[in-house]
RNA sequence: GGAGGUUUGGCUGAGUUGGUCGAAAGCACCGGUUUUGAAAACCGGCGAGGGUAACACCUCCCAGGGUUCGAAUCCCUGAGCCUCCA
């Protein structure tokens, strides 16, 4: 959520910001004057309800004294009456202000390149030079079904479309990718942790999925639980609620999770493969920060995830997001592009973002500084998609006769 | 699936004949005195959120509802944990 009482403050400022990213001018003002109704509204049921605190108070000396209650109580009865109809009107503007807001995206950092969509976005550099080849490399799709890795009609089978199941060196390929990136980022000085792939409302609010994305997400009627869509949610949200002492920040943590998305607004496209499925496999990076190290803390992720890249021999580029590009709780995202020689082109295989204290103040993480209490910072990236490290392994490294090498960092793996 | 118990501040733990209880006490923690330094001892401070220039004030004793002028304390519903039975 974005800061209410900078909003009120300086509302030019972020009306220009967010503006880039799409928010109109008029919702903002909206929301300005709920929250301005709220505060109000929460003051008259406040002064009312310490009233009736004191005549409550008085009430039970009376009574002790044996004094005549008859007039007080009457007092008291008509406050009541006040109260609840100011109780009322106050949580009806809290909702209203709540509705409105957290549905608003966060507000970009002053660098983030100002967008319309992906064609704005500015790359940072590439890494690594693509492999010349001396015949046409062929789609993913057409290597993995030729070398008996993935079946996707037996995927449909079972489930619908945009599942697959993959075989004995497919299968094997993607277990090794899981082991070898969280060995990769525990070394760096990431805590490897094991989450729930099922959370609750509470947590998707907490890191934004909530209330927008409803229908991206797949949700266990019964229990009212949702598949995590990445575990960027229960790494988190693990922290909600919770008061973190300064001396164990940084945390850093990665995780393996499988994720589920419904990719309700992706009709038609990336329909062949294994680019874009309903479940698919990552392991992920989050950071809680204190807010003066989140810049740092943010490099450090995209160096690891490029570094997985590079010590798979797999060609890629950093690319700074634009505002219009940018994601609903980011204030900056850097994607990570794979080289994929078949599609001829880069694909995201890594987005990390800073979401500044956005999610920390929906989900409250806060952290002890000295005396005060402040949010802390949260990132999130990618490091990386098990399923599109495995395309952009069988597209960069096919032989004429279809066959794949496995990358050398990755054979003590399989 | 059935029966019971339990849920209080960072931790331990009082408070359950409803009133001045946001809550005793101890530990931990912070500041001070003392000390060459440390420990011990003593003194003081010490939950969170909102609100304010600062006060005041409001909210929070698992969550949500209810009874009452007034609830940590009574009632209902739900969740977590524990025990027993199937």
């Amino acid at each position: 959520m974005i800061d209410l009482k900078l909003l009120q403050k300086d509302f030019d400022t972020v009306k220009e910001k967010l503006e880039t990213k799409g928010v109109s001018q008029e919702i903002l003002s909206e929301l300005k004057k709920r929250y301005e109704e709220l505060k109000k509204a929460k003051s008259e049921y406040e002064s009312l309800q310490a009233l009736q605190n004191s005549l409550s108070k008085q009430f039970g000396i009376y009574k002790k004294e044996g004094k005549d209650i008859n007039e007080l109580k009457q007092k008291v009865d008509e406050n009541k009456k006040k109260i609840a109809k100011a109780l009322e009107n106050q949580r009806e503007k809290q909702e209203a202000l709540e509705n409105l807001a957290m549905g608003i995206p966060n507000i970009p950092d002053d660098d983030v390149p100002v967008g319309e969509d992906e064609n704005d976005n500015v790359e940072i550099k590439k890494v690594l030079t693509p492999r010349e080849f001396d015949f046409k490399p062929k789609e993913h799709w057409e290597l993995a079904e030729q070398n008996g890795w993935i079946d996707f009609a037996r995927g449909v089978k079972l489930a619908h479309s945009r599942f697959s199941v993959a075989y004995d060196m497919g299968a094997r390929l993607e277990r090794a990718l899981i082991n070898f990136m969280l060995d990769f980022n525990r070394k760096r000085g990431y805590t490897e942790v094991s989450v729930p792939q099922l959370v609750n409302e509470r947590a998707l609010y907490g890191t934004g999925q909530l209330p927008k994305f409803k229908d991206d997400l797949y949700r266990v009627e019964n229990d009212d639980l949702y598949l995590i869509p990445t575990a960027e949610v229960p790494l988190t949200n693990l922290f909600q609620d919770e008061i973190l002492k300064a001396e164990d920040l940084p945390v850093k943590m990665t995780g393996y999770t499988a994720c589920f998305r419904k990719e309700a607004g992706a009709a038609g496209r990336d329909t062949r493969g294994i680019i874009r499925q309903h479940q698919f496999h990552k392991v992920e990076l989050v950071c809680i920060t204190k807010p003066e190290e989140s810049d740092a803390v943010f490099e450090d992720m995209i160096k690891t995830a490029s570094d997985i890249l590079t010590a798979l021999e797999l060609p890629h580029r950093l690319v700074t997001l634009c505002t219009g590009d940018l994601g609903f709780s980011a204030a900056k995202t850097v994607d990570i592009e794979v080289w994929l020689p078949g599609q001829n082109c880069y694909r995201e295989i890594s987005s990390v973002s800073n979401t500044r204290d956005f999610q920390a103040r929906r989900a409250k993480i806060r952290y002890k500084n000295g005396k005060k209490n402040e949010l802390v910072h949260t990132l999130n990236g990618s490091a990386l998609a098990v399923g599109r490290t495995m395309v952009a392994i069988m597209e960069n490294f096919q032989q004429e006769d279809g066959s794949i090498t496995i990358p050398k960092a990755l054979q003590p793996y399989m």
